[in-house]
RNA sequence: GGGCCGUUAACUCAGGAGGUAGAGUAUCUGCCUUUUAAGCAGAGAGUCGUUGGUUCGAGUCCAACACGGCCCA
């Protein structure tokens, strides 16, 4: 494939050229003893740079980025991982060896430097070489140095090419991690003990998602990857570890969207002795800290639409948004028959054993969600779409669950835990029926979480906080696919 | 699954109404010891996504397919 490529044949001749001269074109090297980053920050504010005769060596690496050849000196860009940083190489400083050396390289080289640092007339920091050999050979050019990457395709399938030459692609991933370590550590501060459950389960449980399907050979059997780790977090509740969380990724074998990719980054979290109240007030700390830590205010734009993480959130609950931003008048709320129609005259694909409950929640999804732009809470969601959560006491067909929206989407999902037994095995049962009427999505009995709870699972509420999204939402991204270092694609060929 | 758009040199892109493919960057050769999208002179570089079709002739028109993007379900 690339063996047409004239500019890799080139770059072979002259690798065989320098071989053949004795040069090492991949040594050992462990010397990048001054990153580059430091060595510009050291020393951007100063004025009166150690004279270059007894300035002690800078001794740094890097990638070359690029070169303007002078014929008996040459200016170039180096880059390491913290910053670029340019390099001055002069003949009479480097002597002609190295000099010829210096000038077979090819920019995407890797380079160890020495030398002392000078300012040039347009009081740029440079470093006057003194020392130069070549760390690793590149035998493909780099993308172009002014537009850089732009093909959104190869963008995805050459990511680390991404990452080089477009430093904003580079900090969305740096943020990413601010996040994610942010994240870790506000919940270890709050006595959450961080956990590793199942990626492959017997049994999915814990959403409502296509699972894809695995194999065990030696066990002979067959296993899911997870689409929530909630089951088992719930279990080691009931174990006694009374707060947990684990951020790690969930797989759902669906459509692939701008808000969906088939693995996604999850936080859940479990707290014994805490409602879906509490949860809601712990959402609203965590995400406006957060955001305040990663871009240092709660007011910012989003896809040119102005967010405001100030708390508190607006709380709505999930009938009342149907009514007040929805439209939807009383008669259809109340009225089981009249909400799957008007679901269906909307074009819901709703299934036979699907109830009010389905029908609403559709109907929310198309004309509520859009609307919830500011950060905003919705309550109380249908009994029929939330079997894994305490029922209400005001309405027996509604639950103490939440949703978070910013922006038009689902960030959080959080509930007070169903900690009956008996009603848990009456609502799994209700999904087998669901599941047998054609709804595959719907959930599966899982014997052994229900014996689980008969033992006792404390009153508990969970919540689950998409990663993803999240970082979406303070990068300014506007596909999940530009938070996900290598989003799911289909072979080239 | 449906609709619309895209795919041309290593990269970024032109290519009017069908007549043997162009630019900038990068590369190669030469000159140049403070440049920074360095400059000057010259050169090389293409299965125009793939496969068919229409035509004397297809990057261009038509069809199917592949990959990607956006919207809808």
């Amino acid at each position: 494939m690339e063996d047409d490529n004239i500019l890799r044949q080139q770059r072979i001749k002259k690798s065989q050229e320098l071989r053949d001269q004795g040069v090492d074109l991949y040594p050992s090297f462990n010397g990048a003893e001054n990153k580059i980053g430091e060595i510009l920050s050291l020393f951007a504010d100063r004025e009166d740079l150690p004279a270059a005769e007894t300035a002690p060596l800078l001794r740094t690496a890097g990638r070359l980025m690029t070169v303007r050849d002078f014929g008996k000196s040459l200016f170039f860009h180096v880059q390491d991982g913290t910053g670029r940083m340019q390099g001055y190489l002069k003949k009479d400083q480097v002597g002609a060896e190295t000099f010829a050396l210096f000038k077979k390289l090819d920019i995407g080289d890797f380079v160890g430097l020495a030398g002392v640092l000078f300012r040039t007339r347009t009081g740029e920091l440079t470093l006057l070489v003194k020392e130069a050999a070549l760390l690793s050979k590149a035998l493909l050019p780099l993308p172009e140095k002014f537009h850089g990457l732009t093909d959104v395709e190869q963008r995805y399938r050459q990511r680390y090419l991404d990452l080089l030459v477009n430093p904003s692609v580079r900090q969305i991933f740096e943020t990413r991690s601010r996040i994610i370590a942010f994240i870790r550590s506000f919940m270890n501060d709050r006595g959450f003990l961080e956990v590793e459950t199942p990626m492959m389960q017997p049994i999915p449980g814990g959403a409502t998602a296509k699972p894809f399907k695995t194999y065990h050979n030696t066990l002979d059997m067959p296993l899911f990857l997870r689409i929530a780790p909630e089951l088992y977090l719930k279990r080691l509740v009931i174990g006694g570890l009374e707060r947990v969380f684990e951020i790690n990724r969930n797989f759902r074998n669906e459509g692939i969207s701008i808000q969906h990719n088939p693995e996604f980054t999850m936080m859940e979290f479990y707290q014994a002795y805490a409602t879906y109240q509490d949860l809601m007030a712990f959402t609203e700390k965590l995400v406006s800290e957060l955001a305040e830590a990663v871009r240092g205010t709660l007011t910012f734009s989003y896809q040119g639409e102005s967010i405001d993480l100030t708390p508190p959130w607006q709380k709505i609950s999930f009938l009342e948004a149907l009514r007040d931003l929805g439209g939807l008048p009383a008669a259809v709320l109340n009225d089981p028959i009249r909400a799957v129609e008007l679901a269906r005259e909307q074009g819901a694909q709703l299934r036979p054993g699907d109830g009010p409950g389905k029908a609403l929640t559709k109907i929310f999804e198309q004309v509520v969600e859009p609307k919830l732009r500011q950060p905003t809470f919705i309550t109380g969601y249908p009994i029929e779409v939330s079997p894994l959560a305490k029922r209400s006491r005001e309405n027996p067909d509604l639950t103490d669950r939440f949703e978070l929206f910013v922006a038009g989407r689902e960030i959080a999902n959080g509930f007070t835990e169903l900690n009956d037994p008996l009603d848990q095995r009456d609502r799994f049962m209700e999904q087998m029926k669901a599941h047998e009427a054609g709804d595959d999505e719907a959930q599966v009995m899982d014997r052994d979480f229900v014996q689980a709870l008969e033992y006792g699972l404390p009153p508990t509420a969970g919540e689950g906080i998409g990663i993803d999204r999240l970082v979406m939402l303070l990068t300014d991204a506007p596909s999940i696919r530009e938070v996900i270092l290598f989003p799911q694609l289909r072979p080239e060929n």
